[in-house]
RNA sequence: GAUGCAAGCCGUUCUAUCGCCGUGAUGAAAGUCAAGGAGGAAAGUCCGGGCAACAUAGAGCAUCCUGCUUCCUAACAGGAAGGCAUCAUGAAAAUGGUGACGGAAAGUGCCACAGAAAAUAUACUUCCUGCUUCGGUAGGUAAAGGUGAAAAUGUGAGGUAAGAGCUCACGGUAACUUAUGGUGACAUAAGUUGCGGUAAACCCCAGGAGUUGAAAGACCAAAUAGGUUCCGGAAGCGAAACUGCUCGUUUCCUUUGCUGCAAAACAGCAAAAUCCGGAAUGGGUAGGUCGUUAGAUCAUGUAAGCAAUUUCAUGGCUAGAUAAAUGAUAGAAUUUCCGAUUUAUCGGAAAACAGAACCCGGCUUACAGGCUUGCAUUUUUU
RNA sequence: GGUCCCGUAGUUCAACGGAUAGAAUAGAAGUUUCCUAAACUUUAGAUGUGGGUUCGAUUCCCGCCGGGACCA
């Protein structure tokens, strides 16, 4: 139900230069969503990309707990706001969140950002399709 | 008991819920169950090895690295025990810290400013002797002065016109020889000879280094596009010249298309030795598997050694990811800090440094707090 | 994971081991002008950091810190 496995783990080169070349983009601080409507031979209804910039975070640990609280977020909401949403208009996206921010965000603070961003990602895909 | 120094060790814990990673069991599968899942530095990548690929007759040169001794080690720029130098404390004995600690007596270079002179000595003020127009001048000399980071080994005596290692005595220091002690560095004693510093200046001496790194390397291998071979079909499987032959080029004829023309003929231009289908096969990309976690291994005991370390015995298996797992939330406990006061309670905050990426041995750097041992100082009690 | 290089004024660069660390430009003040620009005069400003060698270090050596390049 909540399960977090490999294969909603955006790990293939060639989809992320993809994704980076032809995704479209928008801003919901301190997150930075690219996405892109993949082809339908995923398992999953979404595959995810999380990156935290080795230059705003110099030592691994910071960069290790941020990506542990963001992937726990999406854990914990993708299938209530994104699958259901996705599944109901039956298609299938890859995307990525860069993490933009100067400082570790508390877990509260950033899950609150975080479901507004997926928000702003439901209606940018209702919009372009 | 407190404080300081040194060495070593630990470096938050527990429960619940939801997850992640590989391993094992079970199952047709989905899944279920079980026991595990970051560090002392995982960091920096500064040394040294293992492992792998490539290279490799032997020797020399160049380049780079190391540099007191002995030992430990797979090896080391690491460690242990010493030696020597130096600094601190101390009356001394000694104790503790630090040390890139071979060679300046192979050669070359450099030593700013100041100073007479910075190294084959020289001569500013001096000192002494001769001459003198008394201003100096010729010669001798290097003790004293001042300069500097450093001034030709220091002190005393003799000696002399004045002086000088010129001579002597007592030292300092270096090299060599001999003797004694020590495995050795070295120490002690005697003798001979010498006397600026600098080798983290060039250099000399001794020893060492093949190159590249798991993105090494080995294997399996889709789709698509090429390569090779074979089979089938279509199309100029045409002619001549050039050439040893093939390929190719040119000319003629042929076919097709376009333009001129109402159309044909004719003229002009362009195109034509490959294309299509099937089968096999080689290299090889994405991707995957191995390398890859059982080892210079860990724990306990035993024996050897001053110690580093090693021998032997018994027991254990202890992360293995790959756009990269080891987490999140809630509650409780522990410790520290702050505030309040009822002085042991309440409230709040914090819990270091930091995250494996082939594996080991070191070094360096970061680190809240706690524990143990040793030494020193001080206080109290007996 | 590995290999290599570089840190000097605000910026771009210099500087045999000899100290007052230099030049251009930017900054500030003044002169000139009705004002500005240009020109001229003056001025402030730096060796990444901590040790060591040396009489003396930007320079030589070592440890940190920061930045950059390369290896598929």
């Amino acid at each position: 139900m909540n399960s977090f496995n490999k294969e909603e783990r955006l790990c293939n080169v060639k989809l992320i230069d993809k994704l980076y070349h032809n995704g479209s983009s928008f801003l919901v601080y301190p997150f930075r969503i690219i996405w892109l409507v993949a082809d339908s031979d995923l398992q999953f209804p979404a595959q995810i990309l999380i990156s935290i910039p080795k230059k705003r975070f110099k030592k691994a640990v910071d960069r290790n707990l941020l990506k542990r609280r963001i992937r726990e977020i999406y854990r914990l909401n993708k299938s209530e706001l994104l699958y259901s949403f996705l599944n109901q208009r039956s298609e299938k996206i890859i995307f990525g969140i860069n993490y933009i921010g100067n400082e570790i965000a508390e877990y509260p603070s950033l899950e609150k950002k975080f479901i507004s961003a997926i928000q702003r990602l439901k209606k940018n895909i209702s919009e372009s399709v």
